[in-house]
DNA sequence: AAGTGGTCTAGACCACCAT
DNA sequence: TGGTGGTCTAGACCACTTA
């Protein structure tokens, strides 16, 4: 039986909504890694009665976590933890769309790895100490044979202790899900910034691109749960046949807009 | 009283979810103008009972309304039409941000506005007959004084039938607040394109950058209620000191994440 | 004080999936 | 057939706003 009704009685502070609580549990028990990537939560009845709440209580803290992307429902099978293998997710932290045509996964070429210590910069963004370990990596992204982006990512040494150049050039799916099933490590947000500049001359080359050419430059850095930091990636792209792809107040989780076509044929 | 219950026992085939009928109801209202942006609703109880349904299913569509930034609840005060000149609203659809320093809303300067038919392309996109007449304007926008970015719109003329220079002039809001109160649609998602390319001469000139920099151009359909196309935009922006920002699964209109800071200070 | 949304509960019934 | 999530209901109580 799971055990972790006891914190609730205790947090119950007489603002903080009962179901919020849960949630905050629940979460606390995924980024413990209670349940692995894609297996079944215990059912709703049963997670109720071990919160000691009712059924429409629990329903709720599980619903923010789905809208979120955390966990699956699906009817008649359970609730599940949401992997980043999953056909539906595999889109969901790549926004590079060729300008026509439909999306497709990009095939990854691993140019360089390495470790190092974290910049004072890196340090503060990855919530590191100053000099820190952290592996760096970079990979070359192709889209039907043609280069599209270039990706430098560094990762905390902390989180991936056993990371490989072997481990990333085998991994069968995304990097994200090589995080969550190897790591126990879930990114469940990512923030980005972007900008145009001109590459570079190395940088043009490998896209293939004219020398001096734009580049659209992207700075991300992925969250696991409680927006703690997990790596902090820069992607130079070849935006002469693609683009970068954002649906604002977009049904995302919700399950709504059944029946309306997404329309995301855009301008 | 309101009169809309009608239509709800008719489409009950058996497998539509009460509460998504329900908000489809008071989404067509919605589009219809029933009720003005920043206007009450009438009280939950109050729609409950016009539908003919519980509270908690009436709840559960208004909740998604909310969760689309269509609806904005106050408690004790009432169920309101989102409004885009609320402040929460303000930086909704404008992702352009300083590299650093706290996001501040642009000064738009009219440069040209102009009538004419819409192109094969742009009929396509705004579901138009061909040669459809639309308006044609262009804003430069400033940050702080500093020339950020370029707009080009393209609005159907029957969407806003008596829009002039002077009345975008004169406009005290954003665009889409205009659009909202003056012709009583309401852009409730936008679909966005962005690349990188080499800026064209008067580009530059305008935006303040020396000839053949890069910049960063984002083509954007805005859309209201059930994905119908209201305007056309592009915009090419200066991203020296300014960024595109995306938030990639974060928390939007769940009201989640209360006492969590959303760690927006990105790569 | 009256009215509004916010939370929590308990229970019934349905749709779906696995076996 | 038994268990799972999905829907819908009815009612109690609370927190908040407004006047």
């Amino acid at each position: 039986m799971v055990t972790m009704a006891a914190p609730l009685a205790a947090a119950l502070d007489g603002t903080t909504p009962l179901y919020r609580e849960v949630k905050r549990l629940l979460t606390r028990a995924l980024a413990d890694g209670r349940w692995a990537p894609g297996e079944a939560l215990p059912s709703e009845s049963r997670l109720a009665a071990t919160f000691g709440v009712s059924i429409g209580t629990l329903r709720k803290a599980v619903d923010e976590l789905v809208a979120e992307r955390v966990l699956v429902r699906r009817q008649g099978s359970g609730t599940f933890v949401a992997t980043h293998g999953a056909s539906r997710y595999l889109f969901h932290f790549f926004h590079v769309v060729p300008e026509d045509g439909d999306r497709v996964l990009p095939e990854p070429e691993l140019l360089a790895f390495e470790r190092g210590r974290a910049t004072p910069d890196e340090a503060a963004k990855l919530g590191l100490a100053a000099g820190e370990r952290v592996h760096r990596f970079s990979n070359l992204l192709r889209i039907a044979g043609a280069a599209v982006a270039l990706d430098e990512i560094v990762l905390p040494h902390r989180i991936a202790p056993d990371l490989t150049e072997r481990v990333l050039r085998e991994r069968a799916s995304t990097i994200y899900h090589l995080y969550q099933v190897r790591y126990g490590v879930n990114v469940v947000r990512a923030v980005e910034r972007l900008r145009a500049r001109i590459a570079a001359r190395a940088e043009a080359r490998t896209l293939e691109l004219e020398p001096s050419a734009a580049v659209l430059e992207i700075r991300r850095l992925a969250l696991t749960y409680h927006d703690r930091p997990v790596e902090l990636r820069r992607s130079v792209v070849n935006t002469l046949h693609h683009e970068y792809f954002a649906d604002i107040g977009g049904i995302s989780g919700t399950s709504a807009g059944a029946g309306a076509d997404t329309g995301a044929g855009a301008a």
